[in-house]
DNA sequence: GCCACGCATCGAAGTTTGTGGATACGTTGA
DNA sequence: TCAACGTATCCACAAACTTCGATGCGTGGC
């Protein structure tokens, strides 16, 4: 299918380079837009950050003082059970987005540094590519 | 629990205001740092975005020529069924970040314009309350 | 009026995810 | 040495997600 030459494109402006086929209904990929890989990566990152939870224990642990919360600190504020608070940390440092480091009883969280920046600087290109 | 007082906090610089209780692990949150509905919002965005699919569908609609693309332009790069994909748009559009607009047969995906810069913001945002 | 086409929707199967109770592990204080 | 504490891990279960084949709906050409 979409090999068939019938239906032209109706208002479209084209702006595709001379030569190519006008019989599809719209210009295809023009550029390579994201390789699978960088997706995938991006997808991951994403997904790490696609739960209301893990959104508002990411903005605790940014706005605490120090920049670091421990487990303790984080579980009254989203009002979810201990194991699940743990949980969700570990996703969000499997993901690199957090660190986590052993002082004493306590287990302290924290931003690692460039991730957040690197990310919206990601999502930005991607618009960017629309122009 | 988290209320005791025995063990404190060990080598925390603690830029706490002077009156709050030493008595925690580390800092509790000094500033509020999200709406619980603010993280909603976000995390609802960031899981569109939580699938290898929906970020390389965004990249190539962002990519193509005219800033729009059809169903038939999509189904092929991504690998996947027809069905699949129209599901992956019509979550990327609930989503808000992209349009569809029906010209004759064809059905055409474009970017929602500022959605992806606001999502950047928001992001570094994040960050920049650690800082 | 009929058929071909582009695409959305439906139904179903398999997988992943969020959640909490129970429990194990390392640390601290007695 | 032992008990209490802070957390991570294990287990189980319900809910949500991804995927595709089948099907329905609107548009366009004959």
């Amino acid at each position: 299918m979409r090999g068939k030459m019938e239906g032209m494109p109706p208002t479209l402006p084209v702006t595709t380079t001379p030569g190519t086929d006008p019989a599809a209904c719209c210009d295809p990929v023009t550029e390579a837009p994201l390789t699978g890989e960088r997706a995938r990566d991006l997808a991951r990152t994403f997904k790490a950050l696609g739960d209301p939870t893990r959104v508002q224990l990411l903005s605790i642990v940014a706005a605490a003082g120090g920049g670091e919360a421990c487990v303790c600190d984080l579980t009254e504020p989203v009002g979810l059970s201990q194991p699940t608070v743990s949980h969700h940390l570990k996703i969000l440092v499997d993901a690199g987005m957090l660190t986590r480091e052993q002082r004493g009883r306590w287990g302290y969280y924290a931003l690692v540094p460039g991730t957040l920046d690197g990310l919206a600087n990601d999502i930005a290109d991607i618009g960017d590519t629309a122009r």
